[in-house]
DNA sequence: AAAAAACCTATTGACATAGTAGGTATATAG
DNA sequence: CTATATACCTACTATGTCAATAGGTTTTTT
């Protein structure tokens, strides 16, 4: 039971991308390197983004990539299902037939399918603003440590 | 993210026991059997649940695994923790120093630590005596439609 | 003594993940 | 118009985990 490193990456790598963009581009490498994460993998991560509809992307120099949807309604359940696929737990089924369904049956309905629903709910609640405002509380709160 | 099989059959198999244990053991085999799991994978998740306490085993013909502790007071996160080890999401850190360290605490203290809390707070309060007496239920239901 | 059960350890095949490598295409700046 | 900076694309690889299989040994009962 994880979250993959390319949801846990594309996450960081669109607050930062939030957090610098001013109406201009930012380069794919500034992120990668401002993130201690590879280019070449954060390369295929923004592939699957802007094939999403999440990022837009400008060429050549001065180019980069954009956020294509204002960060307020920018779903962390899109990125995530954009980079991983459907993030729900498999469906549990009897392997042939009957044998076992019963107990199959309740695995499905009584643990799986309420943790799917919390984590559905969870992730279509949350946007990508209000994780931006959270990377801010937090270095606001780095800074201070060094005034005391 | 996923639950793996181990968990998905030892749990499965654990209801599978409790609904037929009357005060003497079940041969593994038999449950296998019943569940369509195969033999020599469900020794070795009835050799982790022993070793956690959760079964007991008797050993020479007629012998065969019993519940160690009352259906009401086994709860289903011992039983994943036995079989899988600790279920929660991996912690998100940034790689080296403090490059994105805002980013990954985001990630770390508004995704990850959430859905852990949710995770383990249900599994927690989930017994095994809960899980049976969903399986009879949807026995009866089952069986209800025989005869309309 | 034979058989029935649990118990133990090693091996395997398939698959996914995380990343690397090496290029091509396109737009801008000079 | 050429060099460069950027995105874009496809293939490969290393590692590890999961789900199972295989082939035994030990213990206890009958």
């Amino acid at each position: 039971m994880n979250f993959s490193k390319r949801s846990r990456y594309g996450i960081r790598a669109l607050i930062d991308l939030a957090q610098n963009t001013e109406y201009n581009c930012v380069q794919l490498n500034e992120i990668a390197d401002r993130n201690g994460i590879s280019v070449k993998y954060l390369e295929q991560i923004f592939a699957a983004l802007r094939k999403a509809g999440i990022l837009r992307s400008v060429k050549g120099p001065q180019g980069g990539y954009l956020l294509a949807k204002a960060p307020d309604h920018l779903w962390i359940s899109e990125v995530v299902l954009a980079l991983d696929g459907d993030y729900c737990l498999e469906k549990e089924e009897a392997r042939d037939g009957n044998r076992g369904e019963a107990e199959a049956q309740v695995v499905q309905s009584e643990i799986i399918e309420p943790i799917n629903r919390y984590i559905d709910e969870f992730l279509n609640s949350l946007t990508l603003k209000k994780l931006v405002e959270c990377a801010e509380q937090y270095k606001d709160a780095a800074n201070d440590m060094y005034y005391i």
